[in-house]
RNA sequence: CGGGCCGUAGUGUAGUGGUAGCACGAGUCCUUCGGGAGGAUUUAGCCCGGGUUCGAAUCCCGGCGGCCCGACCA
């Protein structure tokens, strides 16, 4: 992509109303645009990332048998009322069509989903199915903060499974949580699986990957030493105290939750009569589980812990580009001719492997390389005249490590240990 | 929802009762070209409404909006 047709403007400070690590840096790399408190646009740029993001849950969640659909945003008050969340939930967005009918904004589709598998009639031998979404949600949070960490409209993806009993629900749930660390891994962010409440869809604990950072807005427990860890509202144990698994201190930190897992078991289907026929012909609830992961909130803290002074160092796999190829410009017209030549060339070259930014503007070197430091693409590929004179280009990885003048023929086998495909 | 701070060009700021200024950005021209280049020139702003005053960006009241703390958080 010819970074001067690429919607990207970059901005030298942050807005100064912005306190987060996140927003600051997405706002400033041209990701994201703010159009009211918790609700942002998706630049070009941040869409990429956004997508990246998206492929990565889409060949985890299918890995797991996960089959996609796309549910309605708009839904009906009645569905609500069934299970009793429309009084309840006092997140919903509510709103009235010109006839006066009333909907809800969707906050979190299980009455959806629950009201279409109850549509069709299952037999135990359809079961188990899940199938999951990613889609815009809608919360009314009395207070949006932290740039996309909380947001009123948000991107998520959410899965649903059902199951004729609870050893295979429990099965899933457990092959989930494998797939879920899976995702957060490729995505650049170390997570810790923190026990919590079920909140309002079961007694059981439900699980949080949680995100360690200062950036974050949950308290969490954890040890010190081995991998325990709960939410601070349910843990139970302080800071100081000794972990109830391997006997070390405990520590208190801030995390980002950028996942939730929940057994609901009948909750759901009973309300809503999502019955189907057993072995023995009679008639259950299915048993059901669900498992959130916001991507937007996921990209926001991909960025929250993957930063320097200069700005994002994207993890590869979600990187909006793979490579940021900058030629240099020269003041003798010759040159300038013969840097042109070669770095198109090798742009053509390597786009048919990799994502490109090609830095086309007319701006001074300075500019550039700020700008490159601050989008923040894995690796930083310069062609001047001084590494003209030796055939060769500058490879410099984003992450800190030292750049490398490498010979253009040989660039691609360069690349492979950074970014391999 | 309670509390705090804050609203001046696209962004960052100055102006605290008397001609709205600067920097970055954006446009044009010339020069420059390995870490946000220099000069010339242009562009663009006081959140909204009311009040006080000869006069309000500035003081007062009310809205609206943003950020932060807390509460809340399928």
């Amino acid at each position: 992509m010819l970074q001067s047709r690429a919607f990207i403007q970059t901005k030298k400070e942050a807005p100064k109303d912005e306190q987060s690590v996140n927003a600051k840096l997405l706002l400033r790399g041209g990701y994201i645009e703010k159009l009211a408190s918790g609700v942002y646009t998706f630049l070009p740029l941040g869409f990429l990332v956004l997508k990246r993001i998206e492929r990565v849950i889409r060949e985890e969640m299918d890995a797991v048998g996960g089959v996609e659909l796309l549910m309605p945003a708009l839904q009906p008050k009645e569905l609500w009322e069934e299970t009793g969340r429309w009084a309840s939930m006092d997140v919903l967005y509510k709103i009235k069509d010109a006839q006066g009918r009333e909907f809800a904004l969707g906050a979190t589709h299980e009455e959806v989903i629950t009201g279409i598998v109850r549509n069709r009639t299952v037999s135990y031998k359809d079961l188990p199915f899940y199938l999951y979404q990613m889609q815009t949600k809608f919360r009314d949070e009395l207070r949006a903060k932290s740039g996309i960490l909380r947001g009123r409209e948000f991107i998520m993806k959410d899965l649903y499974s059902f199951h004729a009993t609870e050893e295979d629900r429990k099965a899933y749930y457990e092959k989930v949580k494998e797939a879920y660390l899976k995702i957060f891994k490729r995505c650049g962010v170390s997570v810790l699986v923190a026990e919590a409440s079920g909140g309002s869809f079961s007694k059981e604990i439900s699980h949080e990957f949680q995100v360690r950072t200062p950036g974050g807005e949950d308290i969490i427990i954890v040890c010190s030493r081995c991998d325990w860890a709960k939410n601070s509202e349910i843990a139970g144990k302080r800071a100081g105290e000794q972990c109830p698994s391997c006997g070390n201190a405990l520590g208190e930190e801030r995390s980002i939750e950028v996942g939730n897992i929940f057994t609901l078991g009948t909750k759901f289907s009973s309300v809503m009569k999502a019955f189907f026929t057993d072995k023995d012909g009679t008639e259950k609830p299915m048993i059901m589980g669900c498992y959130g992961m916001g991507l937007s909130r996921l990209m926001g803290a991909a960025a929250e812990v993957n930063y320097d002074e200069r700005g994002i160092v994207w993890p590869r796999e979600i990187a909006p580009y793979d490579l940021h190829l900058i030629p240099m410009q020269s003041k003798d017209a010759a040159m300038q001719k013969r840097i042109a030549q070669a770095s198109e060339q090798l742009y053509q070259k390597l786009q048919e492997r990799y994502t490109v930014l090609y830095d086309d503007r007319d701006a001074s070197a300075g500019a550039k390389f700020a700008d490159a430091d601050l989008i923040g693409a894995p690796v930083r590929i310069v062609i001047s005249e001084k590494t003209l004179a030796a055939e060769s280009a500058e490879v410099k990885p984003r992450n800190g490590a030292t750049a490398k003048i490498v010979k253009i023929k040989d660039i691609e086998k360069e690349l492979c240990p950074v970014i391999q495909l």
